[in-house]
RNA sequence: GGGCCCGUAGCUCAGUUGGUUAGAGCGCACGGCUGAUAACCGUGAGGUCAUUGGUUCGAAUCCAAUCGGGCCCA
């Protein structure tokens, strides 16, 4: 007889082979038929809320692993908070303005027909750029089954968030915290316009190297017997900068020499270039005068400035100063350079800008004035050595930048800027006290944010573009003021509200002010509104306001910002810095950085190298729940690593999950929860087991609990292998397949393994979404207790809290069997080796054991079963592990050695059980 | 050059306040099974804990330097 048909095998129709770019589409469809994410946030309406805000990315270009990778660590989150029973919303965004976008939109256009568009115009075009990359990405984040408000995001072009933009900078503004200072910029004087850093192009350009005296007023204490007159020595190829010098920069460690090229004059240089300075044109060595000092010792030294010599500037020290080239001492013109701008803002120095908009000096550049600054060069140097204060003169070749427009080479000029001011109310205080009542994961990453904060300079929030929300002032036409106050505020916010920013661009103000704040309160002069626009960062930075605060979903402040480390300089503190200041408190309670993806040897991914891994790639060749996977198993707290070996990998555990869930399945095809078995009805072993899931899915939840997602992949994998692939599946097997279907214990490891199933699906469905939701449609009807797993909540494993005491007796126990086991395997396999069994039913072993571990392992029923074998006998002594034989003869059903077999008349090859199973069963 | 951070088996990760021969799973090799079968089970081999120098009775763990890598600045 074929006992084969007398059995309760496997049954079910979940694949063994996922299939998963195939299929993954499918269940974005159920979810999206079902209304998943709708629903996921009504289940919980009554419960506590966890708002996640999202960090926009830029709406530009194809996603790539980076925002893979952050994008479905938010959907971990998001969807395990659903589950634990939070309202969980999740409204993702897309930061649509700037000078990328701009960019690219003036590149397809080509400059002949950009000269003939009007702004309005542009910023149409701009604004169909963007919401093609909304949508386009948009889909690809869905693609990775992110679950969110896909329908309705929040984009920083929409009226009602341009409309915060002017909130949050009205309240700064009335706070005193916004004024308008001056800033050195690219400028090309040739387009007359501003360029970003990405509309620079470096090429080599050819520009005059002078060697500059400035003459000191007064002489430093190492020198001051000295009869040579003393000056500073300095280097600089821009000669026309110089109308704007104010100071030089030294090397504050380094030490300063004088030395002496000709009689009655020494000049001040960095020791370390001495040798560099003397093989200047001409001369051959110099006489260095006895003594030195550090760069440091000569601040606050007083010299003629070299242009105007009734006029001085001062020496000072800064960081940039190298001793690489050069003199040591730097020509510094704030105006001209940021590196010199930042040492004039932290020494208050003034910022002369002598150059207008052509690039032609004005008044301010005294004798040079009405030259262009490119003809004023020669003119200058000449100027300069009339005077003796020119040391050298020649020609040097060097990187320069150049617009990408003309090509001409661009100069750094300050012109008019907004700013944030980090200390005029003590905004830079405020913000490094709010910063400490956030938690931040993992927590080094507020060391990273304090010294940031506490080193940065005012913050310039103007750019000179297009493609933007205005700076929401007005200027007076007649007296040039600046026109700002409440009511014109409300003013401008209702008019953003209502028709978006585009209408600053293509309406009067006239037509938008009420008639009463339409001129200048001082002078009655007409208003012009400011043509600047806001920087992105200001933009993305209130979304706190624009969508927490707006959006009746969501709520200020949100509880967490979870984004890449790059985000400390950019968007965590552009949102700390407008919610400080607009309301005095942080704009998040929690911020978890992840770090940036490297490839398999931590290398960053460039084109260049060639070692780029693009997520909707890895979608089509592996499907999206091996990124998820790849997602769960990486500490984000370093650099995360990703190749075709590491996701390889990954798909590989994957298999492993997949098929564990295949065999819970197909041994459950005929198991209702009617046929539960109680506590005290189970066998020992199942029991053990809930306790072991039961220990898991505590350890798991404590793992997501602390952001820990790595943790809870090495957990459940760890789980699905060692606890039930390689000990309690395995055991179960002979109970599954052999003993009566509607058995007691049956039906108690099929008790166990539906908790299992319905634990483990529930536990892993924030990272195996798609596959999860696959299980959960495949599990029989009468366990699934939700349309979609995403709604079914956490796990509760059934008995074990009830029963604490014993659960804790089975996990001493079962460690001490377990370790046994080991032993027995060991023992197995070198049987095995000897050929003297082949599965380990043909074999029985003897355990010698110490008295107390014997005790534990008599105390144990079912060893045999345990152990998988056909006989255990146990005996006191010294360890070891003896294996021979079973006795009896195999069964024909079971497979097992019984020395029952032919004990039933009518079957005559198998064992007692089986025979009262195939009667049972009617064979 | 500066700030923050990282460097444990081929891969992903553990290694509690420094304390016995540094762990797990995967992969790999070998073997078993053929009633989870393009599956499943078992055994085994893999590590100068980046390097060097210190502190200590004792360092993967603490300190310093070096090398390599990342982000952000310059």
């Amino acid at each position: 007889m074929d006992y084969k048909q007398t059995m309760n095998l496997p049954q079910t129709s979940f694949p063994m082979k996922a299939n998963l770019s195939e299929r993954e589409p499918h269940w974005l469809e159920f979810w999206e038929k079902k209304d998943v994410y709708r629903r996921s946030v009504e289940l919980n309406a009554g419960g506590p809320e966890f708002i996640l805000h999202d960090g926009p990315p830029y709406a530009n270009g194809d996603i790539h692993m980076g925002t893979a990778f952050n994008k479905v660590l938010k959907d971990l989150v998001v969807k395990y908070k659903t589950m634990r029973g939070y309202r969980a919303p999740y409204v993702p965004g897309w930061d649509c303005h700037g000078q990328p976008i701009e960019h690219m939109v003036e590149k397809t256009l080509g400059s002949e027909k950009m000269a003939s568009t009007s702004q309005a115009e542009l910023r149409k075009l701009c604004r169909e750029w963007a919401m093609r990359f909304v949508k386009r990405q948009g889909d690809e984040f869905k693609r990775l089954g992110v679950r969110g408000d896909f329908d309705n995001p929040y984009l920083t072009l929409n009226p009602s968030y341009e409309a915060g933009d002017v909130r949050v900078f009205a309240d700064m503004y009335r706070k005193g915290m916004v004024y308008k200072g001056r800033k050195p910029i690219h400028w090309c004087w040739s387009c007359k316009t501003a360029l970003a850093e990405a509309e620079i192009e470096y090429g080599d350009e050819t520009s005059d190297s002078i060697y500059v005296k400035f003459w000191l007023t007064s002489k430093p204490a190492a020198w001051a017997g000295r009869p040579e007159r003393l000056g500073v020595l300095i280097w600089t190829t821009t000669p026309w900068t110089l109308p704007a010098n104010v100071a030089v920069t030294l090397a504050p460690d380094a030490d300063y020499v004088a030395i002496k090229f000709c009689e009655g004059e020494a000049l001040i240089v960095a020791e370390a270039l001495v040798g560099q300075v003397e093989q200047l044109g001409g001369v051959e060595s110099a006489e260095v005068l006895p003594g030195k000092m550090k760069g440091s010792d000569l601040e606050g030294l007083r010299y003629e400035l070299p242009v105007f010599p009734d006029r001085t500037g001062i020496v000072v020290t800064g960081p940039h100063v190298e001793l690489t080239a050069g003199t040591g001492a730097v020509h510094t013109a704030p105006g001209h350079g940021e590196e010199d701008y930042l040492v004039g803002v932290k020494h208050e120095l003034p910022s002369p800008m002598p150059v207008n908009d052509l690039g032609v000096f004005t008044d301010e550049a005294g004798p040079f004035a009405g030259l262009h600054v490119e003809e004023a060069n020669p003119r200058i140097i000449d100027w300069l050595r009339e005077r003796g204060t020119l040391l050298w003169s020649g020609k040097t070749i060097h990187s320069y930048p150049h617009c990408w427009r003309c090509k001409k080479p661009v100069v750094f000029r300050a012109t008019e800027q907004w700013f944030v001011s980090m200390d005029a109310t003590g905004l830079r205080r405020d913000a490094l006290a709010a910063m400490s009542e956030v938690q931040w994961v993992p927590g080094w990453s507020i060391n990273r944010m304090k010294g940031m904060v506490e080193e940065r300079p005012d913050w310039c929030i103007s750019r000179q573009r297009a493609w933007g929300v205005p700076i929401p002032v007005f200027e007076c036409a007649s007296c040039g003021g600046v026109v700002a106050n409440d009511a014109l505020f409300e003013a401008v916010e209702r008019l953003f509200a209502t028709e978006g920013a585009d209408a600053w661009f293509t309406r009067k103000p006239s037509e938008y002010l009420p008639p009463d704040l339409g001129a200048c309160p001082e002078c009655g002069g007409e208003l012009k509104p400011e043509t600047d626009i806001v920087d992105v960062w200001f933009e993305s930075g209130v979304s706190h306001t624009s969508v927490c605060k707006t959006r009746p979903e969501l709520r200020f402040p949100a509880d967490l910002y979870l984004e890449g480390s790059d985000q400390h300089r950019g968007w965590f503190q552009s949102a700390l810095m407008t919610s400080v200041g607009a309301y005095g408190v942080p704009p998040y309670k929690t911020v978890l950085t992840h770090g940036f993806i490297v490839d398999g040897e931590g290398r960053k991914m460039s084109k260049s190298i060639g070692n780029v891994v693009d997520p909707m790639d890895v979608v089509q060749r592996y499907g999206a729940d091996i990124i998820r996977l790849w997602v769960a198993s990486s500490d984000y707290s370093q650099d995360v690593s990703v190749s075709d070996e590491i996701l390889a990998r990954n798909a590989e555990a994957y298999r492993r999950i997949r098929n564990t869930f295949r065999f819970l399945l197909s041994n459950l095809f005929d198991y209702q929860p009617g046929d539960a078995a109680a506590w005290e009805d189970m066998r020992e072993l199942d029991r053990h087991a809930l306790v072991t899931l039961h220990d898991l899915v505590e350890r798991v939840t404590k793992a997501y609990d602390d952001w820990r997602y790595h943790v809870v992949f090495h957990e459940t994998f760890g789980y699905c292998v060692t606890d039930l692939s390689a000990l309690y599946l395995d055991v179960l097997k002979d109970r599954l397949y052999a003993d009566a279907p509607g058995s007691v214990s049956r039906r108690s490891a099929q008790t166990v393994l539906a908790a299992i199933l319905t634990s483990l699906v529930r536990v892993l469905a924030p990272v195996l979404t798609f596959t999860t939701e696959e299980i959960w449609q495949a599990m029989p009807e009468a366990l699934r207790d939700a349309d979609s797993v995403q709604l079914a909540g956490w796990p509760r494993v059934p008995f074990v809290a009830a029963h604490a005491d014993e659960a804790a007796r089975l996990r001493e126990r079962y460690a001490r069997v377990l370790a046994v086991r080991e032993q027995v395997m060991k023992a197995l396999e070198d049987a095995r080796a000897q050929g003297r069994i082949g599965k380990s039913q043909e074999a029985r072993v003897i355990v010698t054991r110490s008295a107390e571990v014997l005790a534990a392992l008599e105390e144990t029923p079912d060893l045999a079963d345990v152990f998988i074998v056909s006989e255990v006998e146990l005996r006191e002594g010294e360890a070891s592990v003896t294996v021979e034989r079973a006795s009896g003869e195999k069964c024909a059903r079971c497979w097992n050695y019984r020395t029952d077999v032919g004990a039933d008349e009518d079957h005559s090859d198998i064992c007692g059980r089986c025979a009262s199973v195939v009667h049972e069963v009617g064979g």
